[in-house]
DNA sequence: CTGAAAGCGCTAACAC
DNA sequence: GTGTTAGCGCTTTCAG
């Protein structure tokens, strides 16, 4: 494998103007600068990135986290991060935290280790005392999740306006018992959107209980899990904010075959908007949320703070979303 | 941050002791060693990966190339090959190539320029002779793909023995109009899945028609696609293999909010067993295969061919599928 | 416009 | 057991 050197040699250059041609520098002749194009792409010559990431302490590396990559939400996020990260010449490295506050430290680590540039946060497991320290080694940001305190950038859907906007609807079709499921409860954007659907049962002087709350919603096997509870319950919810489409699927399949009526004995609304909506009988009405564009906002702006080389500031910019009805409200 | 040389000077070592206690090498004396260690601990000190990595000229890191992260087959794959990889001490880059040969190329350049250490190939999209001339860079893998010369390892699901058996389903299910659908028909191993789709047919003396056949089948959207397809044709197929449990859901919704009744009026079954299957309604016949072990199955693989640093050579291993009957057939 | 020289932070012969 | 020395391959002052 050649390097820099040796297309020198051959070109009876200095390694320094080799490097030029390589960066685009100006200030080399035209004809050097054919000269060593030629000769590089004759010996097929490629620079080393270890050796330049060195060089440069930049690796053009982001890392993202999320809680599992094996679910469509994230899947279409990391989608959509990772053609921008592209574009804008960085590549992806994907880390899953399985909702383990060790697997995201680990992830803290290779931004300290100089093995990433930048971190973006699909999902928070540790306290923020605990991730700030690490701000010192590169900028973080946190996309889909929310945090009261923490400085730093936040890109996230507006999820009080999401759980207002879905109890309100489910509210005008006459419900008064709805249930609420949180894919983590002690993540800051599921508080908000149940703070959003608290403010909407409050307006209309209705109250929910804590039977009809559930936690660790996340995909269709809970949805499965989830109806089974709701379906020993004596006082059952009439209606359900699932906050994920997954789940949403698993709570109707399952009361569809215990006999139930969707929308009549149980309206279910999800989160997300996924194709799944509109393959499953009833079809599922649900919050459509602007997945792209979180992502590509979280890279535009990591970059930005990496470009800038500068420390992240807290700033909030919340994405708003949208009621989608459909079958099962 | 500290590095190495800072943390030799204080110790009153060199910078080769405190690197043999790093990477846990024999001959240092125990009281340097318990010395160096507490002044690591103190500074917080980590070493910087980019000059571990330019030293050793190695990355720890995997490329996983994949059609489309925004899929479940590839999700749940790239989630077996991710868990897999950290297990080992690997990173891991997603890489898609959105079915272009471009993309492909650019994670050989990654190989090529030293930025990984091998590359799984979930989809084969140029010529192998393209592929071919990047193997000296690197170990490159060929997983949930075949190919008939390729001089690499391949870890693929028996392709031809899954067509075989699901057809033998339906035609003991009496049908005799039986379609298929490609994801991209230039694939090998879906032109395997094919050949055992015709044996199957061949031998209960049936045939199929070009017209039954579908190409570019991935996802839901592509099976409402061909549901319209089929519909329009003046002799339709009265059973489908789709190849994909998304496809099979958008066509059975399709079907079903057109008034057809799935079995009989059109049979169709899946591959993958997603949960999808479980929760449409009918639920979703298909084939069950064992993604997490392709996963990882496939990194220790790569693996073993990184720490040998040995040149790959042809080897496959098929793993074995199974029928999973449910509702749509 | 060009090149010499320094050095990013680490590891690994090799000598003692 | 330990330290000296020489790089890995590149970019970047700085001087000419």
């Amino acid at each position: 494998m050649p390097n820099i050197e040796e297309i020198a040699k051959i070109c009876k250059v200095s390694k320094t103007t080799v490097s030029r041609v390589l960066n685009n520098h100006p200030y080399v002749s035209e004809e050097k600068r054919r000269k060593i194009s030629s000769v590089i792409k004759e010996l097929d010559y490629t620079p080393n990135s270890l050796a330049r990431n060195l060089r440069t302490n930049k690796t053009y590396t982001l890392a993202i986290s999320v809680p599992s990559i094996d679910h469509s939400f994230f899947g279409q996020l990391i989608k959509g991060i990772s053609n921008e990260a592209f574009v804008q010449g960085y590549k992806v490295l994907i880390c899953q935290t399985f909702y383990d506050k060790q697997n995201e430290l680990k992830v803290m680590n290779l931004l300290r280790n100089n093995e990433i540039d930048g971190v973006i946060l699909g999902t928070l497991e540790n306290e923020w005392t605990v991730i700030e320290p690490h701000l010192k080694y590169g900028p973080i940001l946190l996309c889909n999740e929310y945090h009261e305190k923490a400085s730093l950038p936040i890109i996230c859907y507006d999820e009080f306006e999401a759980g207002y906007k879905a109890v309100r609807h489910l509210i005008e079709k006459g419900h008064k018992k709805i249930g609420f499921c949180y894919d983590t409860s002690y993540s800051q954007a599921q508080r908000q959107r149940k703070e959003g659907f608290l403010k909407a049962l409050a307006e209309s002087n209705l109250q929910t209980r804590n039977e009809w709350t559930f936690d660790r919603a996340f995909n269709i096997e809970d949805g499965f899990r989830i109806f089974n509870e709701i379906n020993k319950l004596n006082e059952k919810p009439t209606a359900l904010f699932t906050g994920n489409d997954q789940v949403a699927a698993g709570i109707i399949k399952k009361a569809i075959v215990n006999g139930y009526e969707i929308p009549e004995d149980l309206a279910v609304i999800g989160y997300d908007n996924q194709l799944l909506c509109q393959v499953t009988t009833p079809t599922i009405t649900t919050i459509g949320i602007p997945i792209i564009e979180l992502g590509i906002q979280s890279v535009l702006k990591i970059i930005q703070y990496i470009r800038g080389n500068e420390g992240v500031k807290r700033e909030i910019i919340r994405l708003s979303t949208k009621l989608i009805v459909r079958e099962s409200t």
